[in-house]
DNA sequence: AATAAATATGTACTGAATACACATTGTTTT
DNA sequence: AAAACAATGTGTATTCAGTACATATTTATT
Protein backbone atom coordinates (compact mmCIF):
# COMPACT_ATOMS: atom_id res chain seq x y z
CA UNK A 1 0.00 0.00 0.00
CA UNK A 2 2.86 2.78 0.92
CA UNK A 3 4.92 1.10 -1.93
CA UNK A 4 1.48 1.44 -4.34
CA UNK A 5 1.23 5.18 -3.21
CA UNK A 6 5.09 6.06 -3.69
CA UNK A 7 4.78 4.68 -7.28
CA UNK A 8 2.24 6.37 -7.95
CA UNK A 9 3.23 9.52 -7.10
CA UNK A 10 6.44 8.95 -9.30
CA UNK A 11 3.89 8.43 -11.75
CA UNK A 12 2.33 11.27 -11.29
CA UNK A 13 5.57 13.34 -11.14
CA UNK A 14 6.56 11.64 -14.35
CA UNK A 15 3.46 13.21 -15.95
CA UNK A 16 3.35 16.49 -14.32
CA UNK A 17 6.78 16.86 -15.96
CA UNK A 18 6.33 15.54 -19.54
CA UNK A 19 3.71 18.25 -19.02
CA UNK A 20 5.56 20.98 -18.24
CA UNK A 21 7.06 20.54 -21.52
CA UNK A 22 3.92 20.07 -23.32
CA UNK A 23 3.10 23.28 -23.85
CA UNK A 24 4.29 24.55 -27.42
CA UNK A 25 5.15 27.99 -27.98
CA UNK A 26 3.75 29.37 -31.26
CA UNK A 27 4.36 32.89 -33.22
CA UNK A 28 1.35 34.50 -35.04
CA UNK A 29 1.59 36.99 -37.49
CA UNK A 30 -0.77 39.73 -38.36
CA UNK A 31 0.80 40.66 -42.05
CA UNK A 32 -0.95 44.58 -42.78
CA UNK A 33 -1.12 46.10 -46.76
CA UNK A 34 -2.73 48.96 -47.75
CA UNK A 35 -4.87 48.19 -50.72
CA UNK A 36 -7.71 49.93 -52.64
CA UNK A 37 -6.98 52.65 -50.10
CA UNK A 38 -7.94 50.24 -47.24
CA UNK A 39 -5.63 48.74 -44.49
CA UNK A 40 -6.02 44.80 -44.96
CA UNK A 41 -4.80 42.02 -43.23
CA UNK A 42 -3.72 38.83 -44.68
CA UNK A 43 -5.61 35.25 -43.45
CA UNK A 44 -6.25 32.08 -44.33
CA UNK A 45 -8.85 29.41 -44.12
CA UNK A 46 -9.01 27.45 -41.01
CA UNK A 47 -8.49 23.93 -41.56
CA UNK A 48 -9.86 22.90 -38.23
CA UNK A 49 -13.50 21.58 -38.17
CA UNK A 50 -14.32 23.73 -34.81
CA UNK A 51 -13.19 26.84 -36.91
CA UNK A 52 -14.86 25.85 -40.39
CA UNK A 53 -15.88 29.07 -42.35
CA UNK A 54 -13.81 30.82 -39.90
CA UNK A 55 -10.61 32.58 -41.19
CA UNK A 56 -6.67 32.76 -38.94
CA UNK A 57 -4.10 34.38 -38.49
CA UNK A 58 -0.41 33.09 -40.70
CA UNK A 59 1.39 31.15 -38.34
CA UNK A 60 3.62 28.18 -36.37
CA UNK A 61 5.14 26.54 -33.86
CA UNK A 62 8.49 27.77 -32.83
CA UNK A 63 10.79 25.57 -33.92
CA UNK A 64 13.80 23.77 -30.99
CA UNK A 65 16.64 25.19 -33.35
CA UNK A 66 15.27 29.37 -33.83
CA UNK A 67 14.90 32.25 -32.05
CA UNK A 68 11.60 33.38 -31.19
CA UNK A 69 12.44 36.28 -33.26
CA UNK A 70 13.27 34.37 -36.23
CA UNK A 71 10.23 32.28 -36.92
CA UNK A 72 7.75 34.98 -37.91
CA UNK A 73 10.33 35.36 -40.71
CA UNK A 74 10.36 31.34 -41.32
CA UNK A 75 6.47 31.42 -41.21
CA UNK A 76 6.19 34.53 -43.97
CA UNK A 77 8.75 33.13 -46.01
CA UNK A 78 7.54 29.82 -46.41
CA UNK A 79 3.88 30.56 -46.56
CA UNK A 80 4.21 33.82 -48.99
CA UNK A 81 7.13 33.60 -49.99
CA UNK A 82 8.07 37.22 -48.81
CA UNK A 83 10.94 38.76 -47.28
CA UNK A 84 12.70 41.53 -45.80
CA UNK A 85 9.50 42.96 -44.48
CA UNK A 86 8.98 44.92 -41.02
CA UNK A 87 8.18 42.84 -38.21
CA UNK A 88 7.55 43.98 -34.84
CA UNK A 89 6.58 42.10 -31.35
CA UNK A 90 3.51 42.83 -29.90
CA UNK A 91 2.55 40.32 -26.86
CA UNK A 92 2.88 36.89 -26.02
CA UNK A 93 -1.31 35.49 -25.24
CA UNK A 94 -1.14 32.21 -23.31
CA UNK A 95 -5.22 31.23 -21.42
CA UNK A 96 -5.46 27.92 -21.18
CA UNK A 97 -8.06 27.32 -23.81
CA UNK A 98 -7.10 29.75 -26.17
CA UNK A 99 -6.24 26.66 -28.20
CA UNK A 100 -8.37 24.12 -29.04
CA UNK A 101 -5.87 21.46 -29.84
CA UNK A 102 -3.97 21.75 -26.76
CA UNK A 103 -2.09 24.06 -24.43
CA UNK A 104 -0.48 26.44 -27.36
CA UNK A 105 0.93 29.81 -26.30
CA UNK A 106 1.71 32.30 -29.07
CA UNK A 107 3.49 35.12 -29.20
CA UNK A 108 2.22 37.80 -31.97
CA UNK A 109 3.94 39.81 -34.49
CA UNK A 110 3.05 42.45 -36.90
CA UNK A 111 4.31 43.08 -40.38
CA UNK A 112 3.78 45.58 -42.89
CA UNK A 113 4.57 44.67 -46.52
CA UNK A 114 4.57 46.86 -49.91
CA UNK A 115 2.32 44.41 -51.95
CA UNK A 116 3.04 46.27 -55.17
CA UNK A 117 6.72 45.12 -54.18
CA UNK A 118 6.39 41.45 -52.73
CA UNK A 119 5.14 38.88 -55.15
CA UNK A 120 2.96 37.06 -53.28
CA UNK A 121 2.07 33.70 -53.83
CA UNK A 122 -1.38 34.06 -52.40
CA UNK A 123 -4.25 31.86 -54.40
CA UNK A 124 -2.62 28.69 -54.18
CA UNK A 125 -2.68 28.87 -50.38
CA UNK A 126 -6.23 29.75 -49.53
CA UNK A 127 -4.52 33.27 -48.55
CA UNK A 128 -6.83 36.15 -49.07
CA UNK A 129 -6.37 39.70 -48.12
CA UNK A 130 -8.94 41.11 -46.06
CA UNK A 131 -10.09 45.04 -44.89
CA UNK A 132 -9.04 45.29 -41.37
CA UNK A 133 -12.29 46.95 -40.56
CA UNK A 134 -14.46 44.16 -42.16
CA UNK A 135 -13.02 41.32 -39.50
CA UNK A 136 -15.56 41.08 -37.19
CA UNK A 137 -14.62 37.48 -36.02
CA UNK A 138 -11.58 35.43 -36.62
CA UNK A 139 -10.64 31.65 -35.09
CA UNK A 140 -9.27 30.84 -31.79
CA UNK A 141 -8.28 34.13 -30.01
CA UNK A 142 -6.83 35.97 -33.58
CA UNK A 143 -9.32 38.74 -33.29
CA UNK A 144 -8.29 40.03 -29.94
CA UNK A 145 -4.42 39.32 -31.52
CA UNK A 146 -5.56 41.46 -34.33
CA UNK A 147 -6.94 44.46 -32.38
CA UNK A 148 -3.66 44.31 -29.87
CA UNK A 149 -1.16 44.61 -33.19
CA UNK A 150 -3.97 47.28 -34.83
CA UNK A 151 -3.62 49.35 -31.53
CA UNK A 152 0.28 48.95 -31.35
CA UNK A 153 0.17 49.94 -35.18
CA UNK A 154 -1.52 52.92 -34.75
CA UNK A 155 0.59 54.08 -31.74
CA UNK A 156 3.74 53.43 -33.77
CA UNK A 157 2.66 55.06 -36.86
CA UNK A 158 2.24 58.58 -34.64
CA UNK A 159 6.43 58.11 -33.35
CA UNK A 160 8.30 56.52 -35.66
CA UNK A 161 8.25 56.23 -39.66
CA UNK A 162 7.20 52.70 -39.97
CA UNK A 163 3.82 53.39 -41.77
CA UNK A 164 6.11 53.82 -45.33
CA UNK A 165 6.66 49.73 -45.32
CA UNK A 166 3.20 49.35 -46.61
CA UNK A 167 3.83 52.12 -49.39
CA UNK A 168 5.53 51.75 -52.81
CA UNK A 169 9.40 53.35 -52.76
CA UNK A 170 7.73 56.30 -54.20
CA UNK A 171 4.64 58.13 -53.16
CA UNK A 172 2.94 61.15 -53.08
CA UNK A 173 1.54 63.40 -49.93
CA UNK A 174 -2.04 62.26 -50.61
CA UNK A 175 -1.32 58.79 -50.96
CA UNK A 176 0.31 58.96 -47.16
CA UNK A 177 -2.53 60.97 -45.81
CA UNK A 178 -4.91 58.45 -47.16
CA UNK A 179 -2.49 55.69 -45.64
CA UNK A 180 -2.37 57.31 -42.35
CA UNK A 181 -6.42 57.59 -42.45
CA UNK A 182 -6.54 54.18 -43.00
CA UNK A 183 -4.71 52.97 -40.06
CA UNK A 184 -5.95 55.47 -37.63
CA UNK A 185 -9.52 55.49 -39.06
CA UNK A 186 -10.12 58.99 -38.91
CA UNK A 187 -9.86 62.07 -41.44
CA UNK A 188 -6.83 64.37 -41.29
CA UNK A 189 -6.68 67.77 -42.08
CA UNK A 190 -4.60 67.39 -45.49
CA UNK A 191 -2.51 71.69 -44.31
CA UNK A 192 -2.02 69.97 -40.62
CA UNK A 193 -0.83 66.43 -41.49
CA UNK A 194 1.59 68.26 -44.11
CA UNK A 195 3.04 70.45 -41.45
CA UNK A 196 3.86 67.49 -39.15
CA UNK A 197 4.81 65.60 -41.64
CA UNK A 198 7.51 67.91 -42.75
CA UNK A 199 8.02 68.88 -39.03
CA UNK A 200 9.25 64.79 -38.88
CA UNK A 201 11.69 65.23 -41.33
CA UNK A 202 11.56 61.67 -42.66
CA UNK A 203 10.64 61.81 -46.36
CA UNK A 204 13.06 63.15 -49.64
CA UNK A 205 11.67 65.61 -51.94
CA UNK A 206 12.17 63.42 -55.31
CA UNK A 207 11.76 66.44 -57.90
CA UNK A 208 9.15 64.34 -59.58
CA UNK A 209 5.55 64.00 -60.66
CA UNK A 210 3.06 61.37 -60.07
CA UNK A 211 2.25 60.12 -64.01
CA UNK A 212 -0.95 58.14 -64.88
CA UNK A 213 -3.35 60.32 -62.44
CA UNK A 214 -6.62 61.46 -63.37
CA UNK A 215 -6.09 65.12 -62.34
CA UNK A 216 -3.18 67.50 -61.51
CA UNK A 217 -0.55 65.78 -60.52
CA UNK A 218 1.81 65.62 -56.88
CA UNK A 219 5.27 65.52 -56.17
CA UNK A 220 6.17 62.73 -55.04
CA UNK A 221 8.82 61.33 -52.34
CA UNK A 222 10.45 58.86 -50.32
CA UNK A 223 11.47 57.70 -47.04
CA UNK A 224 14.96 59.34 -46.06
CA UNK A 225 17.49 56.19 -46.55
CA UNK A 226 18.58 56.80 -42.87
CA UNK A 227 15.36 55.74 -41.80
CA UNK A 228 15.06 53.06 -43.29
CA UNK A 229 15.37 49.56 -41.27
CA UNK A 230 13.33 46.54 -41.36
CA UNK A 231 14.36 44.42 -38.72
CA UNK A 232 12.87 43.79 -35.52
CA UNK A 233 14.50 46.40 -32.85
CA UNK A 234 14.73 46.99 -29.78
CA UNK A 235 12.99 50.32 -30.94
CA UNK A 236 14.96 52.90 -28.43
CA UNK A 237 13.27 55.93 -27.88
CA UNK A 238 16.27 58.51 -28.87
CA UNK A 239 16.31 60.58 -25.93
CA UNK A 240 14.03 61.14 -22.82
CA UNK A 241 12.05 64.13 -24.11
CA UNK A 242 8.62 65.75 -22.99
CA UNK A 243 9.43 66.05 -19.73
CA UNK A 244 8.81 68.50 -16.70
CA UNK A 245 11.97 70.52 -16.91
CA UNK A 246 15.18 70.93 -18.71
CA UNK B 1 19.67 -0.03 -46.08
CA UNK B 2 16.93 1.82 -47.88
CA UNK B 3 15.08 -0.08 -44.92
CA UNK B 4 17.50 1.32 -42.78
CA UNK B 5 17.59 5.05 -43.78
CA UNK B 6 13.78 5.13 -43.39
CA UNK B 7 14.11 3.33 -39.74
CA UNK B 8 16.29 6.56 -39.16
CA UNK B 9 14.25 8.81 -40.76
CA UNK B 10 10.97 8.24 -38.27
CA UNK B 11 13.44 7.91 -35.57
CA UNK B 12 14.68 11.80 -35.92
CA UNK B 13 10.75 12.87 -36.75
CA UNK B 14 10.20 11.23 -33.35
CA UNK B 15 12.94 13.12 -31.82
CA UNK B 16 12.44 15.79 -33.61
CA UNK B 17 8.39 15.95 -32.74
CA UNK B 18 9.97 15.17 -28.80
CA UNK B 19 11.40 18.57 -29.60
CA UNK B 20 8.90 20.52 -30.60
CA UNK B 21 7.57 19.95 -27.19
CA UNK B 22 11.08 20.27 -25.58
CA UNK B 23 10.60 23.96 -25.23
CA UNK B 24 9.56 25.47 -22.49
CA UNK B 25 8.21 28.82 -21.38
CA UNK B 26 8.65 30.42 -18.13
CA UNK B 27 8.06 33.90 -16.96
CA UNK B 28 10.53 36.52 -15.14
CA UNK B 29 9.64 39.00 -13.08
CA UNK B 30 11.43 42.81 -12.70
CA UNK B 31 9.92 43.83 -9.39
CA UNK B 32 10.38 47.05 -8.54
CA UNK B 33 10.35 48.95 -5.62
CA UNK B 34 11.42 52.53 -4.19
CA UNK B 35 13.50 52.63 -0.90
CA UNK B 36 16.11 55.00 0.41
CA UNK B 37 15.25 57.18 -2.46
CA UNK B 38 16.06 54.91 -5.10
CA UNK B 39 14.46 52.40 -7.46
CA UNK B 40 15.24 49.34 -6.73
CA UNK B 41 14.40 45.87 -8.17
CA UNK B 42 14.48 42.50 -6.52
CA UNK B 43 16.91 39.29 -7.39
CA UNK B 44 17.72 36.01 -6.32
CA UNK B 45 20.87 35.01 -6.18
CA UNK B 46 21.83 32.07 -9.07
CA UNK B 47 22.41 28.86 -7.73
CA UNK B 48 23.74 27.93 -10.82
CA UNK B 49 27.59 27.07 -11.12
CA UNK B 50 27.58 29.03 -14.33
CA UNK B 51 26.55 32.14 -13.10
CA UNK B 52 28.02 31.53 -9.23
CA UNK B 53 27.92 35.25 -7.80
CA UNK B 54 25.57 36.88 -10.25
CA UNK B 55 21.86 38.01 -9.04
CA UNK B 56 18.80 37.04 -11.49
CA UNK B 57 14.97 37.66 -11.51
CA UNK B 58 12.66 35.87 -9.81
CA UNK B 59 11.11 33.43 -12.49
CA UNK B 60 9.26 29.84 -12.79
CA UNK B 61 7.88 27.58 -15.32
CA UNK B 62 4.65 28.37 -16.64
CA UNK B 63 2.07 25.63 -15.46
CA UNK B 64 0.74 23.74 -17.85
CA UNK B 65 -2.87 24.58 -15.96
CA UNK B 66 -2.59 28.27 -15.71
CA UNK B 67 -2.87 30.86 -17.59
CA UNK B 68 0.67 32.24 -18.97
CA UNK B 69 -0.51 35.61 -17.39
CA UNK B 70 -1.40 34.03 -14.11
CA UNK B 71 1.91 32.32 -13.67
CA UNK B 72 3.58 36.05 -12.65
CA UNK B 73 1.34 36.40 -9.46
CA UNK B 74 2.21 32.93 -8.55
CA UNK B 75 5.83 33.34 -8.69
CA UNK B 76 5.45 36.54 -6.58
CA UNK B 77 3.10 34.96 -4.28
CA UNK B 78 5.04 31.91 -3.78
CA UNK B 79 8.32 33.61 -3.39
CA UNK B 80 7.66 36.73 -1.50
CA UNK B 81 3.98 36.27 -0.20
CA UNK B 82 3.21 39.16 -1.70
CA UNK B 83 -0.15 39.57 -3.47
CA UNK B 84 -2.51 42.41 -5.27
CA UNK B 85 0.30 43.97 -6.96
CA UNK B 86 0.26 45.85 -10.32
CA UNK B 87 1.70 43.57 -13.09
CA UNK B 88 2.64 44.59 -17.27
CA UNK B 89 3.41 42.17 -19.94
CA UNK B 90 6.62 43.51 -21.92
CA UNK B 91 8.26 41.16 -24.26
CA UNK B 92 9.01 37.92 -24.83
CA UNK B 93 12.76 36.19 -25.05
CA UNK B 94 13.14 33.59 -27.02
CA UNK B 95 16.95 33.42 -27.93
CA UNK B 96 18.06 29.72 -28.72
CA UNK B 97 21.09 29.69 -25.94
CA UNK B 98 19.53 31.82 -23.48
CA UNK B 99 19.24 29.76 -21.23
CA UNK B 100 22.08 27.85 -19.97
CA UNK B 101 20.04 24.15 -19.14
CA UNK B 102 17.93 23.76 -21.94
CA UNK B 103 15.35 25.76 -24.47
CA UNK B 104 13.31 28.32 -21.86
CA UNK B 105 11.54 30.89 -23.92
CA UNK B 106 10.57 33.47 -21.20
CA UNK B 107 8.16 36.32 -21.14
CA UNK B 108 8.93 38.95 -19.23
CA UNK B 109 6.96 41.49 -16.64
CA UNK B 110 6.93 44.37 -14.63
CA UNK B 111 5.69 44.64 -11.32
CA UNK B 112 5.34 47.38 -8.88
CA UNK B 113 4.93 47.16 -4.94
CA UNK B 114 4.54 49.42 -2.08
CA UNK B 115 7.69 48.24 -0.15
CA UNK B 116 6.28 49.75 3.57
CA UNK B 117 2.83 48.25 2.66
CA UNK B 118 3.54 44.68 1.51
CA UNK B 119 5.22 42.28 4.08
CA UNK B 120 7.79 40.80 2.23
CA UNK B 121 9.54 37.68 3.51
CA UNK B 122 12.75 38.27 1.76
CA UNK B 123 15.79 37.57 4.00
CA UNK B 124 15.46 33.38 4.12
CA UNK B 125 14.93 33.53 0.61
CA UNK B 126 18.23 34.60 -0.34
CA UNK B 127 16.06 37.76 -1.91
CA UNK B 128 17.49 41.21 -1.77
CA UNK B 129 16.77 44.55 -3.51
CA UNK B 130 19.59 46.03 -5.70
CA UNK B 131 19.20 49.60 -6.60
CA UNK B 132 18.88 49.65 -10.67
CA UNK B 133 21.42 51.57 -11.17
CA UNK B 134 23.90 49.85 -9.38
CA UNK B 135 22.85 47.16 -11.39
CA UNK B 136 25.50 46.03 -13.98
CA UNK B 137 25.08 42.21 -14.69
CA UNK B 138 22.58 39.66 -14.13
CA UNK B 139 22.67 35.95 -15.22
CA UNK B 140 20.75 34.73 -18.26
CA UNK B 141 20.28 37.53 -20.34
CA UNK B 142 18.35 39.40 -17.20
CA UNK B 143 20.26 42.20 -17.70
CA UNK B 144 18.48 43.08 -20.97
CA UNK B 145 14.85 41.84 -19.60
CA UNK B 146 15.79 44.52 -16.72
CA UNK B 147 16.39 47.04 -19.06
CA UNK B 148 13.79 46.18 -21.12
CA UNK B 149 11.18 46.78 -18.04
CA UNK B 150 12.55 49.71 -16.85
CA UNK B 151 12.73 51.64 -20.72
CA UNK B 152 8.62 50.51 -20.30
CA UNK B 153 7.84 51.53 -16.92
CA UNK B 154 9.81 54.87 -17.90
CA UNK B 155 7.30 55.65 -21.49
CA UNK B 156 4.45 54.15 -18.58
CA UNK B 157 4.65 56.93 -16.18
CA UNK B 158 4.76 59.71 -18.25
CA UNK B 159 1.22 59.09 -19.56
CA UNK B 160 -0.08 56.79 -16.95
CA UNK B 161 -0.47 57.12 -13.39
CA UNK B 162 1.16 53.87 -12.61
CA UNK B 163 4.51 55.17 -10.49
CA UNK B 164 1.98 55.50 -7.54
CA UNK B 165 2.07 51.46 -6.91
CA UNK B 166 5.52 52.18 -5.36
CA UNK B 167 4.25 55.11 -2.69
CA UNK B 168 2.28 54.37 0.15
CA UNK B 169 -1.11 55.58 0.18
CA UNK B 170 -0.19 58.96 1.16
CA UNK B 171 2.47 61.08 -0.17
CA UNK B 172 3.67 64.46 -0.75
CA UNK B 173 4.83 65.80 -3.84
CA UNK B 174 7.91 66.31 -2.83
CA UNK B 175 8.28 62.55 -2.38
CA UNK B 176 6.21 61.98 -5.85
CA UNK B 177 9.09 64.20 -7.66
CA UNK B 178 11.55 61.90 -6.01
CA UNK B 179 10.31 58.93 -7.39
CA UNK B 180 9.84 60.30 -10.56
CA UNK B 181 13.33 61.52 -10.81
CA UNK B 182 14.65 58.02 -9.68
CA UNK B 183 12.22 56.53 -12.69
CA UNK B 184 13.42 58.55 -15.30
CA UNK B 185 17.07 59.68 -14.03
CA UNK B 186 17.25 62.74 -14.56
CA UNK B 187 16.28 66.13 -12.15
CA UNK B 188 12.78 68.01 -12.78
CA UNK B 189 12.09 71.34 -11.90
CA UNK B 190 9.54 71.41 -9.16
CA UNK B 191 7.01 74.37 -10.29
CA UNK B 192 6.83 72.35 -14.13
CA UNK B 193 6.81 68.96 -12.20
CA UNK B 194 3.78 70.41 -10.06
CA UNK B 195 1.84 71.69 -12.93
CA UNK B 196 2.31 68.45 -15.10
CA UNK B 197 1.02 66.67 -11.92
CA UNK B 198 -1.79 69.20 -11.67
CA UNK B 199 -3.07 68.96 -15.39
CA UNK B 200 -3.47 65.40 -15.63
CA UNK B 201 -5.58 65.78 -12.42
CA UNK B 202 -5.03 62.30 -10.74
CA UNK B 203 -4.52 63.16 -7.07
CA UNK B 204 -7.14 63.95 -4.64
CA UNK B 205 -5.69 66.79 -1.98
CA UNK B 206 -5.77 64.52 1.72
CA UNK B 207 -5.98 68.07 3.54
CA UNK B 208 -3.43 66.60 5.49
CA UNK B 209 0.22 67.51 6.47
CA UNK B 210 2.97 65.48 6.94
CA UNK B 211 4.29 65.08 10.32
CA UNK B 212 7.93 63.20 11.31
CA UNK B 213 9.43 65.39 8.77
CA UNK B 214 12.38 67.63 10.38
CA UNK B 215 12.02 70.84 8.40
CA UNK B 216 8.60 72.50 7.18
CA UNK B 217 5.42 69.96 6.49
CA UNK B 218 4.48 69.78 2.78
CA UNK B 219 0.50 68.54 2.09
CA UNK B 220 -0.36 64.99 1.61
CA UNK B 221 -1.63 63.62 -1.36
CA UNK B 222 -3.36 60.03 -2.28
CA UNK B 223 -3.87 58.93 -5.94
CA UNK B 224 -7.94 59.57 -6.64
CA UNK B 225 -9.92 56.23 -6.39
CA UNK B 226 -10.96 55.98 -10.04
CA UNK B 227 -6.89 55.47 -11.06
CA UNK B 228 -6.21 52.65 -9.10
CA UNK B 229 -6.15 49.32 -10.93
CA UNK B 230 -3.27 47.00 -10.07
CA UNK B 231 -4.31 44.29 -12.63
CA UNK B 232 -2.97 43.64 -15.96
CA UNK B 233 -4.65 45.31 -18.41
CA UNK B 234 -4.99 45.79 -21.89
CA UNK B 235 -3.67 49.27 -21.24
CA UNK B 236 -6.49 50.80 -23.92
CA UNK B 237 -5.27 54.13 -24.86
CA UNK B 238 -9.01 56.31 -23.71
CA UNK B 239 -9.20 58.19 -27.08
CA UNK B 240 -6.95 58.52 -30.33
CA UNK B 241 -5.20 62.08 -29.60
CA UNK B 242 -2.48 64.12 -30.83
CA UNK B 243 -4.08 64.13 -34.26
CA UNK B 244 -3.55 66.02 -37.37
CA UNK B 245 -7.00 67.34 -37.17
CA UNK B 246 -9.76 67.79 -35.33
C1' DA C 1 15.12 86.24 17.87
C1' DA C 2 17.65 84.96 14.01
C1' DT C 3 18.86 81.53 10.75
C1' DA C 4 18.28 77.66 7.84
C1' DA C 5 15.69 74.68 4.93
C1' DA C 6 11.98 73.24 2.73
C1' DT C 7 7.18 74.36 0.85
C1' DA C 8 4.39 76.92 -2.28
C1' DT C 9 3.37 79.60 -6.11
C1' DG C 10 3.19 82.79 -11.13
C1' DT C 11 4.80 84.69 -15.42
C1' DA C 12 6.86 85.05 -19.81
C1' DC C 13 8.44 82.57 -23.85
C1' DT C 14 8.59 79.09 -27.21
C1' DG C 15 6.76 75.70 -30.04
C1' DA C 16 3.45 72.27 -31.40
C1' DA C 17 -1.51 71.29 -32.33
C1' DT C 18 -5.49 72.82 -34.38
C1' DA C 19 -9.08 75.35 -37.11
C1' DC C 20 -9.76 77.32 -41.22
C1' DA C 21 -9.82 79.49 -47.01
C1' DC C 22 -8.00 80.58 -51.33
C1' DA C 23 -5.02 80.52 -55.38
C1' DT C 24 -2.89 77.29 -58.75
C1' DT C 25 -2.41 73.60 -62.02
C1' DG C 26 -3.64 70.03 -64.87
C1' DT C 27 -7.61 67.26 -66.93
C1' DT C 28 -11.98 66.87 -68.89
C1' DT C 29 -15.98 68.63 -71.04
C1' DT C 30 -18.43 71.52 -74.09
C1' DA D 1 -10.38 77.26 -77.40
C1' DA D 2 -12.85 78.27 -73.40
C1' DA D 3 -15.09 76.89 -69.36
C1' DA D 4 -15.80 73.80 -65.71
C1' DC D 5 -13.94 70.54 -62.72
C1' DA D 6 -10.90 68.32 -59.42
C1' DA D 7 -7.06 67.88 -57.06
C1' DT D 8 -2.58 70.10 -55.47
C1' DG D 9 -0.33 73.41 -52.65
C1' DT D 10 0.16 76.84 -49.22
C1' DG D 11 -0.35 80.60 -44.53
C1' DT D 12 -2.27 82.63 -40.46
C1' DA D 13 -4.36 83.10 -36.08
C1' DT D 14 -5.43 80.76 -31.82
C1' DT D 15 -4.96 77.71 -28.15
C1' DC D 16 -2.45 74.96 -25.17
C1' DA D 17 1.34 72.41 -23.32
C1' DG D 18 6.33 72.56 -22.28
C1' DT D 19 9.96 75.06 -20.33
C1' DA D 20 12.90 78.48 -17.93
C1' DC D 21 13.16 81.00 -14.04
C1' DA D 22 12.67 83.95 -8.63
C1' DT D 23 10.48 85.20 -4.48
C1' DA D 24 7.56 84.89 -0.45
C1' DT D 25 6.04 81.75 3.24
C1' DT D 26 6.24 78.36 6.81
C1' DT D 27 8.31 75.39 10.08
C1' DA D 28 12.30 73.56 12.62
C1' DT D 29 16.64 74.58 14.50
C1' DT D 30 20.12 77.23 16.71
Amino acid sequence: MDKNLKLKTAEIEKISHLEYFNIAISVDCVIFCYQDKKLQVLLIKSDLEEFSGLYSLLGDLVRPDEDLDSAPYRVLKQRTGMDDLYLEQVRTFGSIDRHVSGRVITTAYYSLIDIKHQKLSVDQNELHWHPVKEIKKLAFDHKIILDSCLQRLREQVMEFPVAFNLLPEKFSLRELQELYESILGINLDRRNFRKKIALKGWLEDLEEMENEVPHRPGKLYSLKQAYRKKKVSKKQKPVLENIFSK
